[in-house]
Parts: C-alpha cells; structure tokens; sequence
DNA sequence: GCTGGCCTTGACGCCGGGGTGAAGGTCTAG
DNA sequence: CTAGACCTTCACCCCGGCGTCAAGGCCAGC
C-alpha cells in the first residue's frame, strides 16, 4: 500500500508518516517508481507509536515498543526495554503529580491566609477598600 | 535607584526589567538621561512578580497582584482579582493533575498487563525470547 | 494527450512564554 | 580618558511534532 491510503487507515497524515522515517522510526520500502510502499505489518507499529502517543509519550519513547514488535514479538510491550519505558514515563508522572500538588498545596495556603487578612480587615474597617473590583458592568 | 541596581537586589537581570516594562508591567520613571529610575515601591512590585512566577503564574497573571500593590493595598492579594486568579489557578492545577492521574493509571495498567502477559509465557517456554535485552555490557 | 490525483524532496512556519543576543550609540564614575 | 553601565530596536531561541506551501514526477481514466 502507498503513503496516503496508510496513512488514512491509521487516521493519520503523509507528512506524519513521512517525518516518522525521517526520524528512522518508520521506515520504507521502495516501489519501482520510488513511491514508499507499506504492508499490513507496517500498519501495526504506526498504531502502536499512535497508541503511545496518546498517552502522551514523545516519539523517541515509542521506539523499543516498534522495534519490539518488528523483531517479531507479540506486542509492542513483550520486550523489557519497553516495560522500563513504562516504569521511567510513571516515575516521570509521579514527579510532575508530586510537583503539582506541592505548588496546588502553597497557592491553596496563599488563599487562605488572603482570605483570611481580607476578613480580619472588613471586621475592623466595614467599607470596601479595593475599587478595583469593578471590571465593567 | 537605577536599573542595574533593581536587579541586582531583586536577583534578576536588567534585560528582564525592560522586558516587564514593555509589557506594561512594570514601568519607570525617567531621569533626565533617559536611564530608567526606581524606587522601594518598585521592588516590592518585582518581588511579587517573582514570588509568583515561581509558584508558576504567567506573568499576566501576576498583573492583578501587581496594581493591587500599587493601587496602595498592604499585598498584593488583598484585592478581589488577585484571590480569583488564585482560584483560578488552583482550579486549572487540579484539571492537569486530574489528568495526569488517568494517564498514570492507564500507563500503569498497560505496565501490570504486560508483565502478566510475559509471566504467563515464561512459564510455558522458560528460553528468554528478546535479545533486545541486550544493551552494550 | 491531458487532466486530476497521487507521489517525491526541500524549506520554511507555527505554537507559547519568557525571555536573550547583538549592534550601535550615549552617559557616567573614577 | 576609558571602562562599564545604560539606552534603543530588532531579531532570535527553545521544544516537538508536525502543517503548509512550492516545484516537480508518475500514472489511470477518458
């Protein structure tokens, strides 16, 4: 099959597929006419680098998956370098989940305590201080 | 105090300095040279902004915090605005980290499913069957 | 044989936010 | 006098994963 009838079952592009082997992920044959031609295998690890892109993995991380499957494995996932991509892309999460809910933790203290001074201020003194309130109405 | 004084103390750099300024967040004054003049009031300006940018707040969002201060508020969230861009904030790290989590939880289950998978082969046909193991050693 | 639809390579654009770098000139401190 | 700080403007960077032309080849159907 050619580039763009590969490309449509995938649900994806030629100028995707085309950047793929430009990156050697997904490389071509060549038919007489020097059109890249492609096989149902082909098809196979175009899916599985799409399935890992949807997790959101980069495009260098899905190699071992492709690589795994074009040695003839089962699944992109059969070989233990991918299953260390997937225990590094959980480490990575964690760390970004554990960054986020310490800057979610510091900000939620922020309004806190504002709210708090805000309170304290209005209890002593009841008019509002802050004309800046008023956007447009 | 001039510009290269004002970034020194509040640990930044002067290109930084016009950089705010062109965005309208941090103006100065003018001497008669043309050199940008700052004062106390200024730097407190500026520290807000980078309390906030290390919290992780684009720089728009540091505006309300910064005309708070200016406006002659004792914070720069003692207003109205700058308790909603709080909020705002945490409702937009609670969304990320929501889907941070899910991509965890999928990245983890398809991480269980091919350990399983690869137990249930072993124990069939106990031969290691990728080379790709192999790294360099 | 010609039109339209596929294909080829190559090069540049973009997105976004927060800057950074260079060039070329002015001013000041010692 | 001279080094260093300051001024302006314009352009560039970073990052990945493509999109978007542009200019041309190849082939089927009519």
């Amino acid at each position: 099959m050619r580039i763009g009838e590969l490309a449509e079952r995938a649900g994806t592009t030629t100028r995707t597929l085309r950047y793929y082997e430009s990156r050697g992920l997904l490389p071509a044959r060549r038919g007489g006419n020097g059109y890249r031609s492609y096989d149902e295998e082909d098809l196979r690890l175009l899916r599985q680098i799409r399935v890992l892109q949807d997790f959101g993995f980069e495009l260098e991380e899905t190699r071992p998956f492709v690589e795994c499957l074009r040695a003839g494995h089962p699944a992109g996932d059969s070989c233990p370098a991918s299953l260390e991509v997937y225990r590094t892309k959980l480490a990575e999460l964690d760390a970004v989940a554990a960054r986020l809910a310490e800057v979610r933790e510091r900000v939620a203290a922020q309004l806190v305590q504002a709210e708090a001074a805000r309170d304290a201020l209005a209890a002593v003194e009841p008019e509002p201080r802050c004309e800046l309130v008023r956007t447009e109405e």
